[in-house]
DNA sequence: CTCGGTGCAAATGCTTTGCAATGTC
DNA sequence: GACATTGCAAAGCATTTGCACCGAG
C-alpha cells in the first residue's frame, strides 16, 4: 500500500530525532512491512526479506520493528505465549482482536463506540490514555460449527 | 482472603479431572496466590515460597500456575515485554487495567457497560467470547502531575 | 503397586547485546 | 572523519522438558 507515504513518515522521524540515520536496512524493513497484509512475527519478516535478497540481520529487523513502532507504522501485540505479533498500523483504522483459540485466526473489530467508552473511562480515573488493545479470546464461528 | 473455597474449588477441579491429584505443593501454590493482593509474576512467586519455608520448584510453580487458570483461580497478562503477570482471580470481579507507562502502575477497571458492549461486538461477528482483556496504556494521573 | 507429579539441571526459543566493521551525515 | 548502525555469534531470560525418584490413590 502506499509505501511512499510510509517512506515520508520515517524519513520526517529520523530527521526530527536527532541522531538517527537512515540506512538502506531500515527502509528494506520498513518496505517489507507495507507489503504485508495482517500479522506477522519478526522471525517470518526476517524470512521474507531473506528470501527476497535482501542482507538484514535478525538483530536490525528487532531494532528497526521498534524503530517503526515509534514513530506509529507499526503495532505490536502479545496474544500467546511465545512471539510477539507486529502488523502494519499505517493507513489502518485502531481496531482490537477476536483471537480464535482453537485455529488461532484473528478477527478485526473496529468500533466507534468502544473507543468513546473507554476514553470516557479513562477520563474517570484522570488516566492519559496512549494505546490500546482490546483482546477478546474464544471460538469464531467456523470453529464453531465444527464441534 | 477465601482460601479455604478457594481450596474447594481446586479439589472439585482435580478430582473431576480424572487422573489430576492433589498433593501438597499444589495448594502450598495456592496459598500463596491467596495469600498475595495485586499482581505478581511466577519468580516472584516461587521466590515468596521458597522463603516462607515451603519446599517448591520452579517447574512446579509454573505447572500450579496454569492449572490454577484452568479451573478460574488466576488469570494470566502480558503486560509487558518480559514476564507474565498472574493476579487471584477468585471471588473477583471481570475487571480491565490501565497500565502506567511512567511508574507501571496498573489501575482497574470495572464496568458493566464495556462488558455488554463486547459481547455485543463479538455476537455481530459470531464469535464466542471466551475471556477477554482490556488493556490501556498511557499516563496516570499522579505521573501526568510530576510533569 | 501404579502412574501422575516433582525436582533438578539442561534445553528451548525469542530477543538482546558486545564488538569490530561499515556507511551516513 | 565521527559516530550511529550493522552483522554476527554469543549471551540472556522466562519458561519448558527429560528423566529418575517420590508419593497420592
Amino acid at each position: 500500500m502506499n509505501s511512499e507515504a510510509a517512506h515520508d513518515i520515517l524519513a520526517k522521524y529520523l530527521k526530527s530525532n536527532g541522531k538517527r540515520r537512515a540506512t538502506t536496512e531500515r527502509y528494506a524493513v520498513l518496505d517489507e512491512v507495507m507489503r504485508t497484509q495482517g500479522h506477522f512475527d519478526a522471525e517470518g519478516l526476517y524470512y521474507r526479506l531473506i528470501t527476497n535478497g535482501v542482507k538484514v540481520s535478525r538483530a536490525t529487523v528487532y531494532n528497526t520493528l521498534e524503530l517503526l513502532q515509534n514513530c506509529g507504522l507499526v503495532s505490536k501485540y502479545r496474544f500467546t505465549e511465545n512471539s510477539s505479533r507486529y502488523e502494519r498500523s499505517y493507513g489502518r483504522p485502531h481496531h482490537h482482536h477476536l483471537i480464535c483459540l482453537e485455529c488461532g485466526d484473528i478477527i478485526e473489530l473496529v468500533n466507534e463506540r468502544l473507543e468513546r467508552l473507554q476514553n470516557e473511562l479513562c477520563s474517570e480515573k484522570s488516566f492519559t490514555p496512549q494505546s490500546s488493545t482490546v483482546q477478546v479470546f474464544g471460538t469464531c464461528s467456523r470453529c464453531r460449527k465444527k464441534e
